[in-house]
Order: structure tokens, then sequence, then C-alpha cells
DNA sequence: CTCAACAGTCTTGTATACAAGATTGGTGCG
DNA sequence: CGCACCAATCTTGTATACAAGACTGTTGAG
């Protein structure tokens, strides 16, 4: 479904929404430059793009890292998605003939992997589902925003989620296709601010963001101190 | 008011704002870097800022330009703002103590300008409307994304504006102010959508983008072909 | 044993050199 | 006179070299 990446920074980006790039990792100049088998010059512009779209952000002759974003921005880019999202709903009038159909495909993927329980898959399509609505209200500007809001909320849901439940997730979504598909747009709106609204507050905001995130998958098999 | 810019991503996008650069203007290196007093490395890193952020773009082995909106994107530019800050405005439940006086003495100094006559200041201030607006909503992502488009949307006024009427504009944004000074924000919301689509449908999107931008500044003075 | 100072190593910051393509102006043929 | 071709010039694309700062590990004094 999700075709492979053919720039440094759409890779970065969906390691993000896969999961696989946590936030706080270190991003090496040479590093990278050696995985994908370009010189560090293309590496750093890719990371200085990235780094405008909010992505990554580099500390002085330290390197890049994935932004880690406080409480403060977490309810930041949350709000941003809310306002951006509830408002293009309440601003549509018809949709495509075929991105309702996309949709509920969408949706269903979504249930197949609640089942068949593969979390970097699961994250990365519950991201999607926002992104390809955004696709369907047409507007590129949008999309492309929401994308890179959607990867700032995938990095706070990393830091400070506290249960994130997937399965509700996914029925929200199935409930603004639904409404959607009536062509209740306001009532669309509604859920969609809701459903933002309920993954937010289900955060942890006071969880402080974890200084030690590097160590941690080398630690964990061990015993707790 | 506008404190003087110390990146050059800021130089160009208020030299936009200010209607001192328009589209399609060619953004040479070795100018810009001589310009500023930099090398080319530095300008280069400015530039691809600048083009993942919407402003310029660049043409292999051309130069850098800065955009031309496409008819499609002049809507898709207007709409997103609308669906942004009508979305704010409607998510809005209380405004900080100051807002309300910093905004009204914003359209005052509008006004003013309006009276004085000066072009570049007027439209400056025009744009720098929408943008406080956003800071005063206190988001900074929002605010973000929303100087960026509000710079395409000049841009985009540069190449399609029919009349574009200044004063009706600030008349609405002083109506934007009264309704939030009363507490009136679905109110601000509805007129602040009227006011963007006004201003969009003040355009004349037939209007090819002027293929010979450059030469106009130069040919003007002298009589018609 | 603790801590401060220091040398070595690693990483990014910046400039510069050179390659590759685009544009321009000139030249010669038809 | 018009047009195609070609050389010269200019501009960006990319790599690489070197400088500057940050971190790590060691060493020695107290």
């Amino acid at each position: 479904m999700t075709q492979l990446p053919d720039s440094i920074e759409d890779s970065v980006i969906s390691a993000i929404l896969g999961g696989r790039l946590r936030p706080g990792t270190r991003l090496g100049e040479a590093k990278l430059a050696e995985v994908y088998g370009v010189s560090r010059t293309r590496v750093r512009e890719a990371m200085m793009r990235l780094e405008t779209r909010g992505i990554v952000h580099v500390s002085a002759r330290r390197g890049w890292f994935v932004v880690e974003p406080s409480a403060t921005e977490a309810r930041a880019a949350f709000q941003a998605r809310r306002v951006i999202e509830t408002g293009m709903l309440r601003d549509l009038h018809t949709l495509p003939g075929d991105a309702v159909a996309h949709l509920r495909a969408h949706v269903e993927e979504e249930r197949e992997a609640l089942h068949t329980g593969h979390v970097g898959s699961r994250t990365c399509l519950l991201g999607d589902f926002h992104i390809h609505l955004a696709h369907a209200f047409g507007n590129a500007f949008l999309t492309d925003i929401l994308r890179d809001l959607t990867a700032r909320t995938t990095l706070v849901s990393m830091l400070y989620q506290s249960d994130q439940d997937a399965a509700a997730s996914s029925d929200d979504h199935a409930g603004i296709v639904t409404l959607l598909a009536d062509g209740d747009f306001a009532g669309a709106a509604r859920l969609m601010d809701e459903h933002i609204r309920r993954v937010e507050d289900g955060l942890d905001l006071a969880a402080a963001p974890d200084p030690l995130a590097g160590l941690r998958e080398i630690l964990s098999p061990g015993a707790p101190a």
C-alpha cells in the first residue's frame, strides 16, 4: 500500500509515522550518508528541509535529532490539527465520487491491522486516514500541512501516550466516513472534533519527555534497577 | 513597527509581503551572496528552506524564482487560509487581555497607511493583520503556517488582482475586531469567511500569469510597443 | 576515592573547487 | 534574409577539504 519512499525526507517521515524512529533519535550526517549512499551534502539538505517542516532539529555541532515536542507543543499540534480538519469538513459541500469508497477501504485496512496486531503499520494507517481525508478534500496545501502535523502528533503520541486506544480511533474514523457518505459534513466535523480531542485527552502531558530515549531499547530486556 | 529581518529568509519574505519582490523574479545565488555578504552555501540553504515553505522554487541550473501561483494554486491558497482562519475563530473561547487592543492598534495603522497612500506598507499591513490574529490565538504552528500562506496569497494578489479594494479589506478587519471585542467569535468567523471570499472573488483568475514579469519594470516608463 | 584539567576523537559548519547543464551570441550555410 | 549549428559564458549541482566546537576518556593532584 505505502510505496517505498524515494527521497531521504520521505524515508525519515515514513519511519516516524511507522514508529521506527522515536523522538530524540540522533541522525548523524555521516551515518545517513552511508545508509543512503550519497554524500553529506545531500543529507544536510534533506535535514534542513525537514527542519523547516518541524520534523527534526539541529543542535550545533552535535547533530540532528528527531524533535521531542514539549507538552505545550504537543497541545498546540493537536489543536492545529483540530482547527484545520474540522474547518475543512465544515467547508465541505461535495466530495469526489470515489472518495468515500477509498476512505472506506482505508478504514477496512485499519481494522485488519488491528487484528493482525502489527503496531507499526497500525500507527501508520491511523495517521494516514487523516492525510487521505485531506487529499479527498482536494487542497494540496492543506494536505501537505496535515502531513507534517500528523508526523508531529505521531511523535507526541510516542512521548505522551498513556494507552491510546487504537480500536476506538478506528471506530471514530469509520463513523466519520459514514457521516460523509450521508453528506452530513457538519456532523462529520463534530465527530472529528471529538475524535481529536479524545486522542488529545488520552495523553499524559505530565509525563516528562524521556531523556533516556536512546538507552531504553538497549536496557529494556534487563531487570529494573 | 516591522523590525528589520535578521535572516535571508525573513528578508525575502518581507520583500514579498511589501510588494518589492514580484512573482517570477529570479534570485541568483551569486547575486544574493554578494548582497548579503555571505557565501553561496548560506544563500542556497536559505533558498532551500524557502522552497519547502512554498515561497520560491528552483529551476534546474537556471536559478531560483519567486513562485508564480497558478490559478488552481491561487484558489487553493485562499481556501486554505479561509479554512484555517475561520476554524481558528470558531475554536476560540477567550482571547488574551491585550489582544483586542493590539489588533485595534493595528487596524488603526492600516487606516493611516490607506491615507498616506504608501502601497508597499499598506499591502504589508493588510497581510500582517491575519498574522497578528493568528498570534493572538496563541498557536505557534498555525501562526507559522498562516505566515507562509499569507506570503503566497500576497503573490497571488500581485498576479491576479483586478482592483483589490484595500479600504474594504481594512473595514472588514475593523469589523472582525469589533466582533471579537464583543466576544462574538462565531460572528467573527462568519465575517472572516466573507472577507476572504470577497478578496478571492475579486481576483481575475483568467488573467494569465505575466510571462514578462521581469521586463515590465524596465520597460514601464517607455511607450507601448 | 573524587574531581578537575587536558588531550584526542568525533561531528557539524562553511567555503571552495570543479562538473554539468542552460543560455546567449555569433557564424556560416541555404 | 532566415535558420540551424556551435562555441563561449554563466549558473546551479555536488563533492570535498578544512576549521571550529562538543564530547569522551585519561591522568594526576588533593
